[in-house]
DNA sequence: TACGATAATTAGACTAGTCTAACTAGGAGG
DNA sequence: CCTCCTAGTTAGACTAGTCTAATTATCGTA
């Protein structure tokens, strides 16, 4: 009873071994070592000091070779970090679209670096849509526009109302990344190149909403270089030709 | 030139490491041990040994005691961490509405463990937004929901159209978790509670969607026994007043 | 009862990342 | 020219987390 339970911190790694005791117990009934290290994808002798932490930090129950239980502090803390994944899985899956595996990859890693604060929010994002109908439909067309075709500009045939019009108009006001002279500046607005291509795009930092000024175009108009964020690059024209931007006057 | 660059992986540490030496030769043109460790803070003696990580790994340029210099690589990489730490930023931010603050600090922890997929679906979330009216509707009565006045139940005064009635009608068709008998089950809807009380909720693993099922109330109506994700909690009566639920026919 | 299989632990090595404390290189001023 | 200051490096310790290999405990069964 005099046995201070010490309050350091907890790592990402005890947590996710919480978690899994956590599963366990839930869906078996007992958690042991081999269970624990099968689930985790360690050895066994990572789990059993792993253990000894978590018992020192009286989360968990545990004498020898005996089966492991969770505190009442320890099924606690588990059941936060439980519903952090749910909420960021949710999230990743059922409103982005990611696929199934990689929305739980990516929550399995988030769930250990996010603000409850930022939990907060998704939670209410969540009650928002669910409350409003304003919400469920967006979530529709949103659907349309980056699942059901995501090879296509999905946009001009999916959605509905507003969406093919809209489309048309941001993109007969505005001009291609390509187009822009020497010295001009654009606001990215749109990325509309796919696949590999887009993906090379935002790893370049061009994202939408980002500032780009044109220093310089080959003569053939080929590579053409970029100031973006206080850095220069270049781009090949068809990969210019991916970017819709909004013509900056230029000061 | 036969200096074969190690692929060996990058650590989310170095990838810190270069998006710091980015940021500084972009915004005073060199890079110094000394204030690389200032704005990591770490002491210089850990920011020498990364060097040579770095350096190792061919993405920097680095003879001891002088300026730090990115290659081609580098550059690349770091170019791509800022890009997701900017986009989560202004997910967190302008559209969540996290504090500046928290939001900078969970983008800096979460761009180290998202995948590519994710950050592609954020960006033609924020597309879609930008496009589509309804997109900026929604995103407007979101924030009078969650942001303007997250200590009242915002929706009812702020929300112009829909949300005000919505969500009566809402109410109105569904009860409080504390209004279930014993043997009820129920899917949550809405947290009404806000402030701590919220907090303890949601840590709980209380959320939107997630049924939970009445095992026992005590005749004073106050500790009541919840069936949770197959793990049982106790709630105090006026935690279960603060949750909205969807009676579900007990089969 | 003893044996073999399975489960768990320990010992010892390794990596990454941090620290403190001691040392070194190079420049500016007296 | 020497000295001192600053920036940077190195040495050595420590933590957390993993591994392999060897050891120990336990349980069921012949």
């Amino acid at each position: 009873m005099g046995h201070h339970t010490n309050d350091g911190p907890i790592t990402e790694s005890l947590e996710d071994y919480l978690e899994t005791i956590y599963e366990l117990i839930r869906d078996k009934q007992v958690a042991r070592v081999k269970d624990i290290a099968k689930i985790r994808g360690v050895r066994m002798a990572s789990v059993s000091p792993a253990m000894h932490r978590l018992r020192d930090l009286g989360l968990i129950v545990y004498n020898q070779r005996e089966y492991i239980q969770l505190t009442p502090k320890g099924e606690q803390v588990a059941r936060k970090v439980i519903a952090h994944h749910e909420i960021l899985r949710r999230f990743l899956r059922d409103f982005l679209h990611v696929d199934k595996k990689i929305a739980e990859q990516d929550a399995c890693q988030i769930e250990h670096h996010i603000s409850d604060q930022t939990i907060d929010r998704l939670v209410r994002f969540f009650e928002f849509m669910d409350t409003c109908p304003l919400g469920s439909q967006v979530q529709e067309m949103f659907k349309n526009c980056s699942e059901v075709n995501p090879e296509l500009p999905a946009c001009m045939e999916e959605c509905a109302r507003y969406d093919a019009q809209m489309r048309l108009e941001h993109e007969q006001g505005n001009s291609l990344l390509s187009e822009l002279e020497p010295g001009e500046k654009g606001k990215i607005l749109h990325i509309k190149a796919l696949g590999a291509l887009r993906q090379r795009l935002i790893d370049m930092g061009l994202l939408p909403q980002t500032m780009v000024e044109v220093e310089r175009v080959a003569p053939s108009g080929d590579p053409i270089w970029l100031k973006v964020r206080g850095f220069n690059i270049s781009l090949r024209k068809q990969e210019a030709n991916g970017i819709l931007v909004e013509r900056q006057a230029t000061a």
